[in-house]
DNA sequence: GAGACGTGGAA
DNA sequence: TTTCCAAGTCT
């Protein structure tokens, strides 16, 4: 059987057609590669993003043989950075699978590192017409109002709930349009904070438009908390030269660099910066002058603010050898590694105002 | 299961 | 300006 809820849907969603790159496909890999990018991300962020990337590595196995440094600059830019590391072990992942081909079905799509319930869902319907619903944000939103559920979308009992509900709900002759549907009806008329009820096709069904909760659905019970970290940036360079590190912890940014750092749980003036590093074994001994100090930068993220500050000092001040994971490079050479974007900002502007001395 | 993980657009 | 949050997944 099939829902009016359902019917209706996708009588809208053929007569308000969505263009997206990715969906002039059938390609798995492609497929693939637009959900990862998609994940917690916005289409219009995410697709010059997707059309460099299919460019730059047009089949899995271009992507499975390049270093991981190309995929992340590749990514540079776009946040979740282990989105990029997995996609990257993904495709080593389908490469060397004795069947030599892109998995396709949902248990084994689920398997691919960085795949999770909704893009094993989505590329199982979207490339190979597989009978199985989506439920992500969009899905939350508008099952949640329509049919007037409050069980919080984040529980463990709510996700099963809207899972079980969106599985009934599921078009299973026509899995990929109803998926798509449901998505775009999500992101184009049951928007977050701007519906556009008054022009829905379910005005007379919806409960929320009926009891008026429209704006407390869906109901999510964990709030974030923000943390504050603090930044120190020592930037050695001459007009040549800098140095960088490559950030391997299991921490934010992992696999990009940025310049050696000092960090602290709370505001560090710039000389008690400066002195704890010229007592470092490292440091030339010298009387250094500083360059030049940057003003404080707060970089704000969903999960934590940091504070940053930068530091130029001759590179001719630092002892050789170098401390582990130092990287004394050419400046031109900057463009060939990813930044974070706090880094990338503090390069460009450096940039104009070399330009703009000229 | 709670917490971590980025960025930029919209209100 | 600040706050919210977008096609989630991993640990």
């Amino acid at each position: 059987m099939i829902f009016s809820f359902t019917r209706k849907l996708l009588q809208w969603h053929a007569a308000n057609p969505r263009s997206m790159p990715w969906k002039n496909t059938k390609d798995p890999y492609k497929i693939w590669l637009s959900e990862i990018i998609l994940q917690q991300t916005r289409v219009e962020q995410g697709w010059p993003y997707y059309e460099r990337i299919t460019k730059k590595f047009p089949t899995v196995k271009h992507l499975a043989n390049a270093r991981e440094e190309e995929v992340l600059k590749a990514w540079e830019g776009l946040g979740y950075y282990t989105r990029a590391r997995n996609l990257h072990a993904a495709a080593k992942q389908i490469v060397n699978d004795p069947e030599g081909k892109f998995p396709s079905t949902y248990e084994r799509i689920l398997n691919l590192k960085g795949v999770g319930p909704y893009s094993a869902a989505a590329i199982a319907s979207f490339a190979f017409d597989l009978p199985h619903a989506v439920v992500d944000g969009n899905v939350f939103r508008v099952l949640s109002r329509y049919f007037g559920i409050n069980e919080a979308v984040d529980s463990a009992k709510g996700k099963k709930l809207f899972s079980e509900l969106a599985r009934q709900l599921l078009d299973k002759k026509n899995p990929a349009d109803y998926n798509q549907a449901i998505m775009n009806f999500g992101a184009l008329v049951c928007k977050p904070s701007t519906p556009e009820c008054a022009i829905c096709i379910f005005k007379k069904q919806c409960i929320a438009y009926k009891t008026d909760t429209v704006f407390e659905l869906p109901v999510k019970s964990k709030k974030a908390a923000v943390r504050y970290r603090w930044f120190n940036f020592l930037v050695l360079e001459n007009d040549k030269e800098v140095i960088i590190e490559k950030r391997t912890a299991k921490d934010i940014w992992k696999g990009l660099h940025q310049f050696p750092v000092l960090e602290t749980v709370s505001y560090q003036a710039q000389s008690d910066f400066l002195k704890a590093w010229k007592q470092t074994a490292f440091f030339k001994g010298e009387n250094i002058k500083v360059n030049g100090i940057s003003k404080v930068i707060a970089h704000k993220l969903t999960h934590q603010t940091i504070f940053a500050q930068f530091i130029s000092v001759p590179i001719s001040a630092v002892k050789k050898p170098l401390p582990e994971g130092w990287l004394r490079i050419k400046k031109s050479r900057l463009k060939t590694f990813g930044f974070p974007v706090l880094i990338s900002n503090y390069l460009a502007q450096f940039r104009n105002e070399e330009d703009g001395s000229k």
